[in-house]
RNA sequence: GGGGGAAUUCCCGAGCGGCCAAAGGGGGCAGACUGUAAAUCUGUUGUCACUGACUUCGGUGGUCCGAAUCCACCUUCCCCCA
């Protein structure tokens, strides 16, 4: 099977500008292909990941990646599938995100020997002389079309600034940029880019009279047509101080039984066949299918040993086992008071819950459990000596963590 | 530049002087049912010292015994006209 069709039969391809030239090109290891990033926040997050797999998959066929991070377009922010505007960052704020993804990307990306690039598009239009620049690039986009393009309609009902709409130019111009420096001839993104990456292959074509491609892959939604990759509106970081791995692996041991199999095609490095053998499993059987998932991603974001702790930890709490791995938290002597603390301190010190009235509904409605006992006295205690050894503390299905006292 | 409207708790959105910690929906959390799924049903959803107290309704200052609700100014956004 080749690259492209399996691209294909994982489901990752949305919209393509030419089949036949893209295939043709990225088969054969022939492509120099960019995908941006915008530098909104200090960590990627696992939105961004099936866009770093693609970036892989394309660079173990012998294809070039450019990771493009938008330090430049970051003073803008992109309008697309948005209700509002972005908030603007400073220079300091974009320049320590940029820092932060470069640092994750390598883990995935093989940057050595120019195998692959990594840029800034700060390096480019942050100079741009605007006379010229609207002189130069201006005349070749047609304001007509961009409002008629469905990612601005949104915001023409909730209004759209001057600056946002010049998104658009500034992404076009750094696809021209880039293929003039690198040769890059294709862009790859989310489909909600869709038209900001024909203004690129348009202009390229304008003004050099040469063809660039576009290829988007599909937003990663759940059968309901959700965005995947959030819990209660937070996203999933890939940074794991900023979702822990154990949370990491839960997320997608959690995914609903119609997305399981369209996770693993498309994030996954498993043998689409092995992938198809699955897809008779049903019932239970599909468990697996998640537990798969989830220690597949696990451990090639945080690493396998990450993923074992995890899997353990998951396993020892649902499946009853060991008990070994399971996250700790730690409470200090100094939380303590005549030697004991009660339950609803203890589960805000263990981090299970935001707030005193939120652990009190937790208990009162029969969500808490410490080592298997369900508590169900708001005033319960636990002394010390119990807390020396350690207290599993448990909130709702999922939710627990061993509080130690030392 | 002129005129009109809007800002409410995580989100949408009621409230228009006391009965408002603020309807309803969404989302979240917990419980039942299950397969750590979905759907469904129930409860819950500002904080704390929890039958009570405290802090919230864009900001600042007023009026009033009392303001999310009235007044002034400010900020932001939307709509219409130019």
């Amino acid at each position: 099977m080749t690259l492209f069709d399996e691209l294909k039969a994982r489901g990752l391809v949305a919209q393509v500008t030419d089949e036949p030239e893209i295939k043709e090109l990225i088969n054969n290891g022939k492509a120099t292909f960019y995908i941006g990033f915008d530098p909104t926040a200090d960590s990627l997050t696992a939105g961004h990941f099936m866009a770093l797999t693609l970036m892989k998959r394309l660079q173990s066929a012998g294809n070039r990646p450019i990771a493009l991070i938008g330090g430049g377009t970051g003073m803008i922010g992109d309008p697309s599938g948005r209700t509002d505007m972005r908030k603007m960052m400073t220079q300091e704020t974009i320049d320590h995100n940029c820092e932060c993804f470069r640092r994750q990307m390598s883990r995935f990306i093989d940057f050595s020997d120019g195998k692959a690039l990594m840029v800034n598009n700060a390096d480019w239009l942050l100079g741009l002389n605007y006379i010229e620049f609207i002189r130069d690039i201006g005349p070749h986009f047609s304001v007509n079309k961009m409002l008629s393009a469905e990612c601005y309609k949104q915001r023409l009902e909730k209004g759209l600034s001057f600056l946002e709409f010049n998104y658009m130019l500034l992404q076009s111009y750094d696809f021209y940029e880039l293929y003039q420096r690198y040769g890059c001839n294709i862009q790859c993104g989310g489909d909600d880019q869709w038209s900001n990456m024909l203004g690129g292959t348009e202009l390229i074509r304008r003004k050099l009279g040469k063809d660039a491609y576009a290829l988007t892959i599909p937003l990663l939604c759940d059968s309901n047509g959700h965005k995947m990759g959030k819990t209660a509106g937070n996203a999933v970081w890939l940074d794991p101080d900023k979702t822990s791995p154990y949370d990491f692996y839960q997320y997608w041991r959690n995914v609903g039984d119609a997305d399981v199999l369209k996770c693993i095609r498309v994030l996954t490095f498993l043998p689409v066949e092995q992938i198809e053998e699955m897809s008779s499993w049903e019932g239970a059987k599909l468990n697996e299918a998640k537990d798969i998932l989830a220690y597949e991603l696990t451990s090639l974001v945080h690493g396998e040993e990450e993923a074992n702790k995890a899997r353990a930890g998951a396993r020892a709490l649902f499946s009853a086992g060991a008990d070994a791995e399971i996250p700790t938290a730690a409470i200090q002597d100094s939380d303590l008071t005549d030697g004991a603390i009660d339950v609803l301190t203890l589960l805000v010190k263990s981090g299970l819950v935001a707030s005193k009235s939120e652990a009190r509904r937790a208990v009162e409605q029969g969500g808490v459990t410490a080592d298997g006992e369900k508590v169900s006295d708001i005033k319960a205690t636990f002394a010390k000596d119990a807390l020396k050894k350690g207290i599993v503390l448990r909130r709702g299905k999922k939710a627990f963590k061993k509080v130690i006292c030392n």
